[in-house]
DNA sequence: GGGCTGATGGCACTCAGTGCATCATTTGGG
DNA sequence: CCCAAATGATGCACTGAGTGCCATCAGCCC
């Protein structure tokens, strides 16, 4: 379930899906959590509860998900870690800001990939205001993570730090936004093309234009941004350029 | 009344009432926590070891704060409705990304106000994950605030709500930025100096220039910007423009 | 005084989360 | 084929946060 839930054959002993463990127990938990958040909601939804549905024992939920909260998000920790490597299997040649938008797209993925259980779950946060603080914690560690890339990029920029975490959020929030539309429509719309918008827009706003239609061998010194107000001194509008482009 | 000051309690610890029987309970109750979150550690510190300190019942501590989280950010509640009321309070005339920024001052007044003690907080939420995501949620409504508010200003635009949501984030990214590093030294430099700079990069990534030498006479309509990529068609030009500039 | 109100304290309870010991299953040699 | 180490599941007892309920005690109005 919180991944592929094609896993109907516990086929054990078998060294090769070994590497890729995946508990069934795990899934079992999951299901039976859901199916009683889902009809009794999730405060009147004891560990209890879920471990006798699931018949399995009460210390062995604890040994899958460190919290109640977590088995709201079973596949976030490997989303996470997914993210990471992404960004530190890039080179130096690619644009920082177009490369932090590729990550969000991961993460979008990981919603795509099951619409019906990130709907539902999409309802359980929405509403239950102790995961909603789980789900910031959660969201907190993929923007630090695109932050600590962007800070990494940016070093021997002027106001490098600044410039990572003011983008970083910007992306989050615009994937965020997105992401929230198209779980309000219960999966419907394209996600993608939504995504691809919001982040559009937030490329735009610090000065890394969306994807231009022919192949991507553009290089970041081709972007040239202005940014001015009608009948300032010519020293504004270089100090704008300036601090817009950030380049010392 | 034998001592200057009229005692209503002679019977309870002679040492809270030292400074004025003005703070009640909440404030010795913040007191006490905080000497022994700094003296033992958070996690290490539990309620009734506060409440024994106090001298208090164990209900009352659970009566002024909902969790024991709370008491670590005791003022953050009436910081966020004065923000909420400036915020409803300006009229439609001033620049909503100025009015957005103003109101993240407020909050960096209020850490101002008591550099030792939000210094304290600082190097507490840094150690201890759960007062990190307790803050998180804390950021998030602050953030929620100037969401709302921008989405009521942005009605109309096109991309009206990315674009609060956007810049709300980048805010609260700008202004935390500026805080930590003043946290992180102590208290010692110019708070607001370092917000003005990092809420200026901001106003100057959405197009809305920082504050000029000049008085403040100028509109919103008066910015130009152009974003573009040195041999883009022209109608991609174009789309930049609408999309920096946001209007239908 | 007598009753009213609001703040407080005490008590018992639920539930999340943890440490520890025990039991079952698997694995890996000899 | 059997024994032993290892890994995983379970039960049990315990801590600590948070809650509901009721008793208590202050001031206060009549």
């Amino acid at each position: 379930m919180s991944s592929s839930s094609a896993a109907p054959t516990p086929r054990r002993g078998d060294k090769a899906q070994a590497a890729a463990a995946k508990p069934p127990m795990r899934d079992a938990l999951v299901a039976a959590a859901f199916q009683l958040f889902l009809e009794r909601g999730y405060e009147q939804t004891t560990v209890d509860d879920i471990v006798a549905l699931a018949g399995v024992g009460r210390r062995s939920f604890f040994r899958y998900f460190p919290s109640k909260e977590d088995v709201v998000f079973p596949d976030h920790e490997r989303c996470l870690a997914d993210m990471t490597e992404f960004l530190a299997a890039g080179d130096d040649g690619d644009e920082p800001v177009g490369r932090v938008c590729d990550a969000a797209r991961l993460v979008l993925r990981m919603y795509a990939e099951n619409p019906t259980f990130s709907v539902q779950r999409y309802r359980l946060t929405k509403k239950v205001p102790g995961l909603r603080a789980y789900e910031l914690s959660v969201v907190w560690r993929y923007e630090r993570a695109l932050a600590e890339y962007l800070r990494g990029r940016f070093a021997g920029r002027r106001d490098g730090t600044l410039r990572a975490d003011v983008i970083a959020a910007a992306v989050v929030a615009a994937h965020n936004n997105a992401l929230r539309s198209w779980l309000r429509s219960d999966g419907q719309g394209d996600a993608d093309t939504t995504v691809d918008h919001a982040l559009g827009y937030v490329r735009s706003a610090f000065g890394d234009p969306p994807a231009c239609p022919g192949p991507g061998g553009e290089r970041p010194e081709d972007v040239v941004v202005v940014v001015s107000r009608r009948g300032a001194p010519l020293w504004r509008v270089v100090q704008e350029i300036e601090t817009t482009l950030g380049r010392d």
